[in-house]
DNA sequence: TTGTACGCGTTATCAA
DNA sequence: TTGATAACGCGTACAA
């Protein structure tokens, strides 16, 4: 009984096979000792690992949290494990957590969240992943586009003009625009889709209704204030995503404005929890699930150059919170 | 420049310094070679690594998303990494989890989430967690009693025997009770204290009004819609968690049943998303952020034998979902 | 089918 | 302060 034998009697080989006899006294006495094979030797031995590492912005958001819980699902089910890294509130640790994942030799990172149009970060990171890339990693974005490396992206254009067009032909003239942070990639994709869209349709929508503030809940509270405080006029209020919406209609109410009476209001993403919120909200549904799948499989089997980045398409989903306004009178503040 | 100056120059030493020049240069090669240390020869040379391993059932529930998170952000601040994994519904896969996690040699191991009165289960989880503690692993155990390691207790008893206190002294005699499974620890301990607190209050709770179904949101839906066909009477609806109290309320919503005019409602827990709910729901607030550092800290330099283990305590927080009833005419269904 | 011996990349020990 | 070398635990080519 050698090591080499023990080793391919619990782990198996490509090339060689076990006794029986032998193959059952070597499992014995593993369970007996209370062997556990060093993960961290076979990594070394094999040159490889069957973990990969996620990184997200923040668990908090269910729009986040959703597609770990995919990631980490899809995972599993491929005998992977997966190490997480939040990133918070400090961005510009974004490199150092891919050096970091580096370090670890992941099979792969998928980054998921939110690309920054900010040079200086996007440089330091550029620079983690190529040296991760140079040495075999495998790099996928989810969710936003990233040059250079395979993304699974979200048909954010295309949700939003469609979401402009509904929000016409049930009525809607004159929206409030929650546009998120200009330099924030996902957020100005739709903001910019959607007034696009607007536009064309014959309803411009006025730079005094579109308001700039954070990605978040509070975000969505901030920017609603603004909106009070300006006096602006509106029959519905568009958000950037669900959660920023949910901050928006929180803001609204308290302050006495009643939505969907008083305007409309529409978020994106179609987040779980939204099915407790009252009134329904109207979204665009992301299907994060497939996102998680697809960003998976593209990490594991992906060109790994950038070319195999593949787009999921969106849907919007029409609640109570922008029910038809009757042609006579169309609500307005 | 041996092998040995580099990796001191690099990753330091406790015992040896390193010249400045030499530092320097070597310094300079590592960034030219793009090097990054390989941290699975750095576990078994050092024989410890810097994670972790976590494993919660479901990130899709807000309450494990942000105990995730605390546990990520307290993590990310020492400098550890995380290695996640879920259960899911296949909760007999723990026991190969935690024998992942050992495999992966990670520091400690925490479990957050639920335990249940599964003796076969319990038997092929314990013997698992013991190999990993036999090798010198720690294991913390997060919102549920496990005996034989140290645990962070939520205080589910004080809270619930709070939560009956304040019902009835808004004026509550009758209520209906979301016991959630038998066997689920953390839902027994609620139901029985709270059930025992009514009782000892003037109020027992009859059979009849206590329901059982699973912990879940889909749980709460079909626990009301139970409730709802058997003709029961009740003036308050009593959830052991948030999102069974959730889909209670969607399921007494859709039935023409109004919360609170036809009946109170609470749940247990405190979810941050809870914030965006009508009627502002009544819960008990358990401190996750605080769960999951308390948790972290014990995991690192707790005794690891059960000793450890302490409570944190929960407060009642009540809201429009329990408006105080007249006495005149408690309303009732 | 089984055994031997080397290499994976790093740290720690010992000697210089 | 530096250098040489033996571990760490495993997989695998090669020999038996």
């Amino acid at each position: 009984m050698s090591l080499a034998t023990a080793s391919r009697a619990i782990n198996g080989s490509e090339t060689r096979t076990v006794g029986e006899d032998l193959r059952r006294r070597v499992a014995e006495s593993a369970r007996l000792l209370g062997y556990a094979p060093n993960a961290n030797a076979q990594a070394m031995a094999r040159g490889a690992t069957r973990t990969i590492g996620v990184v997200v912005h923040d668990l908090t958001d269910p729009y986040f949290a959703a597609i770990a819980d995919g990631i980490a699902t899809a995972a599993t089910e491929r005998k992977l494990f997966l190490t997480l890294a939040t990133t918070g509130n400090n961005l510009a640790a974004l490199g150092d957590v891919v050096t970091s994942l580096d370090s670890m030799r992941v099979r792969a990172i998928i980054l998921v969240g939110a690309r920054w149009k900010d040079p200086d970060l996007q440089d330091a990171l550029m620079a983690s992943i190529d040296q991760y890339v140079g040495r075999g990693g495998r790099v996928v974005a989810l969710g936003m586009d990233f040059p250079g490396v395979d993304c699974v992206q979200v048909a954010n254009e295309a949700g939003a003009t469609a979401l402009a067009e509904e929000l016409v032909a049930l009525g809607y003239r004159r929206p409030l625009v929650l546009t998120g942070p200009e330099r924030h990639s996902t957020a100005a994709s739709r903001a910019t889709a959607f007034t696009h869209r607007m536009k064309q349709l014959g309803h411009p929508v006025p730079d005094a209704n579109q308001i700039t503030s954070d990605f978040t809940r509070a975000g969505g509270t901030v920017g609603m204030r603004l909106a009070i405080e300006g006096g602006l006029t509106y029959d519905v209020i568009v958000a950037m995503n669900d959660v920023m919406a949910l901050g928006a209609l929180n803001e609204a109410t308290r302050s006495g404005i009643s939505i969907p009476a008083d305007a409309g209001l529409t978020g994106f993403g179609d987040i779980s929890t939204l099915v407790d919120v009252t009134p329904g909200l109207t979204t665009v549904r992301v299907p994060s699930g497939q996102l998680a799948r697809l960003g998976l499989d593209l990490a594991l089997s992906g060109p790994g150059d950038g070319t195999g980045s593949i787009t999921v398409g969106v849907t919007p989903v029409l609640r109570d919170s922008t029910p038809a306004l009757r042609d006579s009178a169309p609500a307005s503040r």
